[in-house]
DNA sequence: CATTCGTGGGA
DNA sequence: TTCCCAAGAAT
């Protein structure tokens, strides 16, 4: 059983009996089409990103913005904040670039196939094709993570990504049905995150065990090959958080561009390999808190030294009028911070908290 | 083609 | 602790 269509065919009636329960997914058998503007939203989420963690993100967006429009109503500062702690913040950015195109120069509908879809800010080859393929039951080929698995395995290749991705894909688009394709993606998917999975996958429940050439030949386990990584250097910086009477925080919007671009932050010296001169944003008694912030990026290692104050309202205002970004915020929601500066929070707030018990302490 | 860009969970 | 990785896109 080799033929395409019949493996496409075996992978549909699987997916019919063992679809998850998603909540931007229409399961199968049900008529309704799904609203393009859901799975636009769960797909750009779910770029590099788990199921788990985009579930409650999804949630948030859809009951505080139920349309494209209303997205792009929105104030950026506030779809930044509510994106804060799911990572990779360019797509938050894209996110809002592509809704307003969507709403200003689309009629507020998103284009239906791939070439229209991909023009849009945010939206690559993966994710114009799931659009398409989901929203609009185009007969195009989905190729994430789940399916470079998936097909590796199927046809034992192993030539390492990323140099074996065409070879990938055409075998994918090979298995591609005009049939029910947005059905054929999400279950090319479903089966990489449940039966196919990276480890210890479970070929002996999976639709497609006897066609498997991986599996007749052991090596399931051993594919897809991957070219080695490079080892993260760690970075080191000093960041600085200080308050001002009553519950104001000295905060800055880091610049629109690179890392965690667009986010709300305290302020603080460049990253770097060589630990750098401890310089505070503006003058105050700075002092050294005990330990330190550690955080991972995608490819290095951080060690933040924090630095606390009791800066003067009127002098820290206007202090912070000379930098780019800077300002006194009356009132912080720790919530809206990207998680790294989320830990320098949770380092630093309990000191004041342990002030205000305690008046004499200093 | 290589690099940049987050985070949390699991082995 | 450390490493891997998850429905990738932009440059």
């Amino acid at each position: 059983m080799t033929d395409p269509a019949a493996l496409s065919r075996v992978l549909l009636g699987w997916y019919d009996r063992h679809a998850r329960a998603l909540p931007w997914r229409v399961p199968p058998g049900d008529d309704r089409r799904p609203d393009p503007y859901r799975i636009w939203l769960s797909e750009v989420m779910l770029q590099q990103t788990t199921v788990a963690a985009v579930k409650d993100y999804f949630h948030k967006f859809t009951t505080r913005w139920p349309t494209v429009g209303a997205l792009a109503a929105a104030d950026d500062a506030d779809v930044m904040a509510a994106w804060a702690g799911l990572g990779y913040y360019a797509r938050a950015r894209n996110l809002l670039k592509c809704a307003r195109v969507v709403t200003d120069d689309h009629d507020g509908r998103f284009p239906e196939d791939v070439a229209g879809l991909r023009a849009l800010p945010g939206i690559g080859p993966y994710t114009s094709a799931a659009i398409a393929a989901i929203a609009f039951d185009r007969a195009e080929t989905v190729v994430d993570g789940n399916v470079e698995r998936v097909v590796a395995r199927l046809h034992d290749i192993h030539t390492p990504l990323p140099a074996a991705k065409p070879e990938l894909t055409a075998h994918a688009a090979d298995l591609t049905p005009n049939e029910r394709p947005g059905d054929h993606a999400q279950a090319m998917m479903d089966l990489g995150a449940t039966i196919c999975t990276p480890r210890n996958p479970a070929c002996g429940i999976c639709p497609w065990r006897e066609p498997c050439m991986a599996r007749a030949r052991g090596t399931a386990a051993l594919l897809p090959r991957k070219t080695p990584k490079k080892p993260k250097p760690v970075r080191h910086g000093h960041l600085y958080v200080g308050r001002v009477p009553e519950d104001g925080w000295l905060l800055e919007t880091r610049p629109a561009q690179g890392l965690l671009g667009g986010m709300l932050g305290f302020p603080g010296t460049d990253w770097t390999e060589s630990p750098a001169q401890p310089t505070p944003p503006l003058p105050g008694a700075w002092q050294q808190l005990p330990g330190e912030v550690r955080h991972t990026f995608t490819h290095f290692h951080l060690r933040l030294t924090i630095w606390v104050a009791d800066l003067d309202a009127a002098a820290a205002d206007t202090a912070a009028e000379g930098t780019a970004g800077l300002h006194i915020a009356p009132k912080l929601s720790p919530a809206a911070l990207p998680t790294v500066m989320r830990k320098a929070y949770d380092l630093a707030a309990p000191v004041w908290s342990q002030r205000s018990r305690d008046p004499l302490a200093d």
